[in-house]
Parts: structure tokens; sequence; C-alpha cells
RNA sequence: GGGUGAUUAGCUCAGUUGGCUAGAGCAUCUCGUUUACACCGAGGAGGUCAGAGGUUCGAGUCCUCUAUCACCCACCA
């Protein structure tokens, strides 16, 4: 027997535990009614589960789960990422806590702690994945760091490296001197600050610069070359002017990357610090510089300021330079955009170095006969539609992105990552999976860097689907990798890739990159893109506000996942932000108890002597095709990813019509076999949403196996019966008295079933609406304004209405009104579908006939 | 500076290819605890669909512009 109320904590452990042991979450090897994978975006391998988590893990869950039912052999992989940077930055704390750093424990020991480290706390973001109900198959479960994907990443960058599309180059990048790594163009983000704008006399001209600490080696002086103000200057003509340090020859640069709106149209250029900078430089071949070293101190080339942090730096300078009076003004209000790191909030500071780049305009690729760039590849495959984006205005977004791509800087300076497979020796270079073998004397070094984390995590979509003894064996070649992997045959593509649009161009753009290009296949048929998870005044939550957060680890025990799961997917599209927030969750809560209760009520029922789930009232007739149009309207919404019409529509249903009409008619002619077969057919369309719950009822009813086994239903047989009443009539029928009894004190209608067919019915309608029995002695006689009877009410409580009925009145007259117009309109008649036309031919003829039964009613109670 | 999305009841949102007399839940108001459920049931009130034009027999839905909000992208010193 169940509670009363349904205790989710009490039961999501075990039923999780019975659909592991089952291997439930292992796909079948029939393939015969297709294949559906799916990779999980693996997080961070050493973080702790939140909100945004739930949303994936939800919206992934409910497809995997409605797939698997559809028999479809279903392979949803799970996984962790190593997180580079992020993890990095937690043993670099903890090293500072301790009063060390990384270069005083080494390399080698360095990794070892990282390694010991995520390994310790691994295990706990798997174990509260399964706490939503994640029906992934562990069995395969991989991490972006296994000595299978070490040696893919390397194989990739290997291959790439001999196609010419790997290449070594000093460039401008964004350095963060604080983690002491450059990060690629995607990590780094604009914030607006106010900051002095100084304006400096520079010989005859005067310059403006926000960052009066870099100009110490500035010896161009660079104009527009159609700026009449500079015309007697000539490009590369040599000044002498007096500057920070006395005077300096400088050479005048004419490029039209200058706007000449901007202050004085003349500036001087740092090119090792400043991507345009360096662009002008690169143009036309001057010196570079570097003034500030990578841990953001300043450089000899400062003099006295050598050794200062930028801010001191800063301040000496213009200082210097008001002493000189070369200081003309500054303007305070200056809005300027610094460069900070996304993850840790660092400012960036440009630096030249050297670096790895993937190129992405080479034409080296064989896509479908023909040689292409990376670039061109991205776009092709979203423009044929070999893969779909949804939703779809996400194509724009991607493909401005990729218009603007530039190569990518792979290599990062940090430890912890996959190291990039190249060594040196004396000037030689040699690149492989393994370390040269004729390195006896050890005289080989491997280069120090490791590889963006979006570089493996870009080859998420296959690596995963290798065999992971093979993966790690270096003699195979990459194509005998993908050959001998099972998984891969099957699986890849894969049907869909589900994540945030947030890592559009950091994990699904890179995605189709890696992919395309190693394997030759796309990565995936979809993308289904889900948005950020808000709070409910549509604030992101914080932690430095704790009170706007979730935390998932608190609701579920509460509330229960399926609570949560429900109260994200309802209310969801694709691609929009969804807010969430406890009356949310507790409103779905309810709805999961409401469940439980109407299944207690069904098991508490006397078995049926029947024993046939045959349809033989009104109400069942009524049910059956409910549950019919329900299926049709849970197999639309599946099939367009729309789950929160999914869970709207499977809500609605068992509150409203199954609960609320269905159980309530049941009372008075019951079909306990029936009223069974509907509810396990609907926990089977209600189990991809909230499997937990739909799990406990259904082996508490006794259905067969397990549910998340069962095969996904089909209509019932519902044959029209002319035998029984349409229970539409009925309901209108027991709303209309119920309208009435709430609008009066004391009322009791007592309804005449005269010779009306209703009367087969009249136990039903009068229990439903809640009527006497009694027929008053002298009463006031009202027409049904639903039905063609009589509704009789005891003389005292004749004064009901009449502002009711009047209001009802005047609705159906102006219905009535736009109605005849519409008709009497010939153009209407003439242009609208003939279908649409009797439609509202029959509109109008009923609005008439309530009219008139209407104004009787109001007549009848007015002669009173 | 360029781009994308949003704007429907106090709040959170539905509203398919134009057919609407615009829906639901929460909150609110009235009534109700006879054994499935108060995490409940019944009934009611609440909206000129952001604004202005246009297309159409007909616009919440399509087009144009405007306003507000959100987000993304960009090398203005």
């Amino acid at each position: 027997m169940l509670d009363k109320v349904y205790k989710p904590q009490d039961y999501e452990d075990q039923i999780y535990q019975k659909w592991q042991d089952s291997s439930a979450f292992v796909p079948s090897d029939d393939q015969s009614k297709g294949v559906f994978s799916i990779p999980m975006p693996p997080p961070n391998a050493t973080g702790v589960l939140h909100i945004g988590h739930c949303l994936m893990l939800a919206i992934q869950d409910s497809l995997v789960r409605y797939n698997r039912m559809q028999g479809k052999s279903t392979l949803w992989i799970p996984g962790t990422d190593h997180a580079g940077l992020a993890t990095n930055a937690v043993i670099e704390k903890q090293l500072a806590e301790q009063g060390t750093n990384k270069y005083e424990l080494g390399r080698e020991a360095f990794v070892k702690r990282t390694k010991e480290f995520v390994e310790n706390s691994r295990g706990t973001i798997n174990e509260q994945i399964k706490l939503m109900g994640a029906s992934c198959d562990w069995s395969r479960e991989r991490y972006t760091f296994d000595p299978a994907m070490n040696q893919i990443v390397s194989r990739v960058f290997v291959k790439m490296y001999h196609d010419g599309l790997i290449y070594r180059g000093h460039r401008i990048v964004n350095w963060d001197p604080n983690l002491m790594t450059n990060v690629s163009d995607d990590e780094v983000e604009h914030i607006l600050e106010k900051a002095n704008l100084y304006y400096f006399k520079f010989g005859p001209f005067v310059i403006s610069t926000a960052r009066p600490e870099t100009k110490f080696g500035d010896k161009y002086i660079v104009v527009h070359p159609d700026d009449p103000r500079y015309q007697d200057y000539q490009h590369r003509q040599e000044l002498e002017v007096e500057w920070i340090f006395g005077k300096t020859k400088i050479t005048v640069i004419k490029d039209s990357a200058i706007d000449m709106e901007f202050g004085t149209g003349a500036m001087t250029i740092t090119p090792w610090h400043d991507a345009l900078d360096f662009e002008i430089a690169v143009r036309h071949d001057l010196d570079k510089e570097q003034v500030i070293d990578f841990d953001g101190k300043m450089l000899g080339i400062a003099g006295e300021c050598q050794g200062m942090t930028i801010l001191e730096a800063r301040e000496r300078v213009v200082e210097i330079l008001d002493h000189k009076g070369l200081l003309v003004k500054v303007d305070p209000n200056y809005q300027h955009s610094i460069a900070i790191n996304s993850r840790n909030k660092g400012i960036i500071e440009p630096q030249i170095r050297l670096q790895w780049f993937v190129d992405v305009n080479r034409k080296a690729i064989d896509w479908k006969g023909q040689k292409q760039s990376l670039k061109e590849v991205m776009q092709v495959v979203i423009r044929d539609h070999s893969i779909e984006i949804i939703p779809e205005y996400f194509d724009k977004t991607y493909f401005a992105w990729i218009d603007n791509l530039k190569d990518w800087c792979i290599s990062r300076q940090i430890w912890w990552g996959h190291q990039i497979p190249v060594w040196y020796r004396e000037g030689q270079i040699y690149v492989d999976t393994v370390p040269p073998k004729d390195d006896d004397k050890g005289q080989w070094e491997q280069d120090p860097d490791t590889l963006d984390t979006w570089f493996s995590s870009g080859l998420w979509s296959w690596s995963t689907l290798i065999d992971q003894e093979l993966g790690a064996d270096s003699n195979l070649s990459l194509d005998q990798l993908l050959e001998m992997s099972s998984d891969y045959q099957k699986y890849h593509p894969v049907s869909l890739l589900e994540t945030g649009y947030d890592i559009i161009f950091f994990w699904v753009a890179r995605m189709i990159l890696m992919t395309t290009y190693s394997t030759g296949q796309i990565p995936f048929k979809k993308v289904y893109l889900h948005g950020l998870v808000r709070t409910k005044s549509g604030k992101k939550m914080s932690k430095s506000d704790p009170s706007t957060i979730i935390d998932p680890l608190e609701v579920v025990p509460e509330y229960g996942a399926d609570a949560l799961r429900l109260a994200m997917l309802v209310g969801l599209s694709p691609g929009s932000d969804s807010k969430i927030y406890l009356e949310k969750i507790a409103k779905h809560r309810n709805f999961c108890n409401k469940l439980w209760n109407v299944a207690r009520y069904l098991e508490s029922l006397p078995a049926d002597k029947k024993q046939d789930a045959s349809i033989r009232s009104s109400h069942d007739y009524y049910i059956v095709q409910r549950l019919n149009q329900l299926m049709v309207e849970v197999n639309a919404g599946f099939e367009s990813y729309n789950l929160s019409v999914v869970g709207q529509s499977l809500e609605s249903f068992l509150w409203d019509d199954f609960a609320d009409w269905y159980i309530e008619a049941s009372k008075v002619e019951a079909n306990p076999t029936l009223a069974r077969a509907i509810l396990l057919e609907y926990l089977k369309l209600l189990h991809p949403l909230a499997p937990f719950i739909t799990e406990v009822i259904w082996l508490e009813l006794g259905g067969q196996g397990l549910l998340i086994s069962a095969n996904w239903p089909k209509t019932w047989p519902s044959h029209a019966s002319s035998q029984v009443v349409d229970f539409g009539r009925i309901r209108a029928l027991v709303e209309e008295v119920r309208s009435i009894n709430a609008e009066l004190e004391n009322s009791e209608v007592y309804i005449d079933f005269g010779d009306s067919d209703l009367a087969s019915v009249g136990l039903l309608v009068r229990s439903l609406a809640g009527v006497s029995d009694q027929r008053p002695d002298q009463p006031v006689v009202l027409k049904s304004v639903t039905s063609n009877l009589d509704l009789l009410l005891g003389l005292n409580q004749a004064k009901y209405l009449d502002q009711k009925l009047k209001a009802k009145l005047a609705r159906e007259e102006k219905a009535k009104k736009s109605l005849e117009t519409r008709l009497e309109n010939e153009s209407y008649l003439d242009k609208a579908p003939a279908e649409k036309i009797v439609e509202t031919k029959q509109d109008l003829a009923k609005t008439k006939l309530n009219i008139d039964r209407l104004t009787a009613q109001i007549g009848q109670l007015a002669e009173l």
C-alpha cells in the first residue's frame, strides 16, 4: 500500500539501482528499429552539480528514454573533462596557500598532484548526475585524460601537422599574466571601464592614449594617409622628438587602419602589446619591442620604471611627461574596453609569443571530393543541412563567427593538459605520437606547452566511441582505429548533440572542425541548443549572491528529481533562457503527488469482476479518446524537440481529464480494469520526463518488467458507439449546473431530464454536478443553456442571476454580431475556405440558440 | 558600430500552416474538508496581445518602422 504523500527520497536511489542492475542503460544490440546516440557534454571532473547541469540532464535523459522506449539501440555516453585551465588554477591556488608554487614543485610532481586531486573528486559529479536519473551507460564512461584519449589527441595533432594545418609562429596572443598562459580569442571578454585618456605632445603631433606605460619605446607615429592635417609629413619620414627619456628618433607611418575621427588622428604604436599595433607593424615591417614582462612587470626598456607594475608605471610616466610640459590634457571620462580572461577575470595583457596555431584557411581537407579549408567545411555542413541546428536562427550566429574566424591558437602554457607531441634537439623538430626512439641520451626535449582543452573536446563525438584498448595502442593509425572500433561504426555520426548556446563557438563549432577533418564524417546530425537557467527575476544565478541559487543537491531530496525535471522542461523553448524558482518546482511536485494519489486510489479499488478493459460508459469512451489524442501530442512534441508541450499535455491529461473527470465519473460507474490499463499506458508516456515516480507506480501496480524498458505505446482502437452519450455534453451540463449552484446560496438545482437521452446518465450528471434528487415543491424552471432540458430551482433561490445571465447574454450577443458581420461580408464568402464558412454558420446557429435560451431564462426570472 | 532574440492577465508562460468570442498554472476572491489527494476540489474576477503603419475577407500570428529589455560579436589608440 502506498503512502498518502509521495516521498521521493524513499524511492529514487533504489529505483536507479534497479535500472542499473537491469543493464537498461546499455544499448541493445538490436538495431532494426534504428539507432540513437548522444554524447553527454562532459562536466569538469572536479565540478559539483549545478542547475545548469540539471537542465542538460533533464533534456537529454528525456530524449534518451523516449528513443530507448521506441526500441532503438540507444547509447548515451557520460564523461568528464580534465578542464585544463580551471583545474590548473585550483592547484596553483592550493600551492600558493602552502607558500610554494608550481616551479618549485616541478612539472612532473605538479601533474602527479593534479592527477590525484582529480581522481579524488571525480566520482562526486558522477554520483550527482545519477541523482537526476540520467540513464547513461556508465560502463562506457570516458574522461578526456584517459590514456586512449591522450593517444587520440596526439594522433590528430600529428596528422594535422603533416597536412600543414598546424604551424608554429610568433603572433600576438591574449596573455594572462596571472595564470601565465595565453588564452584563445573566444575566452576573452571585453568589459567597459571608465579610464583617463591622456593627450601628450609628441614632437609636432599630439597623441592620445589610455596606456601611457606602454609608451617607453615608442618610435613610430601613425596617421591616416588621407588625413589633411598631416599631409606635410611623408610616409617613413624621420623626425626627432622630445620623449620620456629625452630626444628620440621617430618615423612617420601612414596606414589606413587609423581612425581620423578619434582624438587627434595620430597615435604611436606598441606592436608587442596591442593587436592592432601588431598588424600595422607587420604590414610595414616595423620593429617590435617588449615593454612589459610576462609576469606583468616593466622591463629594462622602461628605465627607472623597470620592475614596476603596470599601474605604478602608468602614474610615473604621466608624472615625467607632465614635468616636461608634454602633457596636454586628461579626459577622465573616457570609456575604454579592457580585455579580461573570462575564466578568472584577470586582465589580459597582449604579448607576442611563439605559439602553435591551427590554420583555418588552408585548403587541405578532402570533403566530398573537393579540397576545402576548415572554414569552408564548417560552413558547408550547415549550409547543405547535413547538420541541423535547433533553433534554426543560431545558423546566423554560427556563420557570422566563422566569417570572422582567425587561426586558432591551441597552445597553452599550463602544465595540466595534453602536452604537445613535439620534440626539439639542436634546431631539429620531431613530431609524432611517441617520443623519438633515438633519445637514449635524453637530448630531445618535448615542447612544454599543452593543448587548449577544446582541442580534445572537439573530438568528443567520436573519441568516446573508440575502443579504449585499441585507442591506447600507438601502432594503429587513425583510420585503423576508426575502422576497428565497433561503437564508432554503429553510433557515429551521433544522432544529437545537446548543449548550451553559450558554447556554440567553443565546442559545437570546434567539434565540427575537428571531427570533419579527422574522421571525414560530420560529428552529429542535429544540435539542440538550450539556454541559460536564470532566477525568477531573470538574473543569472551567481556564486556571489547565494540567495539566488537553486541548489539541486538541496532541491532533489526535498521535491524529487522528477519535480525538478518537469519544472525545468515545462516552459522551456530551445535556444531561450529559462527561469527556475521554488514555487515552480513545488507546482510540479504537487503534480507528482497528484499522480501518486491517482495511483493510490486505483490500487484501492476492488478488482473488476468482469476483468476486461472494454469500453462501456461515456467516460470510458471519452478517456480512451483523450489518451489517443495525448499520444499524438506527446509524439509530435518529442519529434519536434518541444519537451514543454510534452510536459504540459501530460500534466493536463492527468489532472484535468483523468483525475477531475474520469475518476470522478468512475465513482458512479467504475471500470477498474480499464482505469488501470489507462494509467499504465500513461505512465509509459510520462516516463521519459519523470522517470522515478512512474517507475515506482509501475512496479506497484504490477506492470510487466521495468518501465524503463517498456515499449512505447501505440494508439488504442476506440470505436464510436451510438449507444453512449457524448461525454462532452455531460461535461457541459455539469459545468453549467455547478456554475449556477456556486452563484446561489444554498442552491440545489434539480434537473428534470424529461425524455432527454441524458436521462440515461442522470445519476452521473447529478453526482458530478452535486445536485439534489429532490424535486422542489414550487419550482422555478430554467431552460438549460447547454442541453434541451429543464433545471428546477426552489422558489426561494430564484433571486439567482440576473447579472450572471445578462453577462453571459452580452458575451453571446457579441459573438453573434461578429459571426454575422463575417457572414455578411461578400469577400469572406468569396475567399474563405468552404469548411470555414460552414463552421461559421454552425457557430452562429449555436450562438443564436444560446441567446434564445438565455433570453428565456432571464424572462422567466423577471416574472417572479 | 554590427547582429540575434524577446515584449500576451499582478507573476511564469502556452498560442501549430493567419480563422480568437485570446488560454493554462501560480497569486488573488467566494464556497467546500462524505474514506485518492489541502502538495486537494468547485466557482469567479482579471488582458485595447509594447506602440504606429501595412498586406488580407480576416492579424496575437505575416511585412515595415519605433520603443524598451536581454544577449552575442568587433583592433577605435
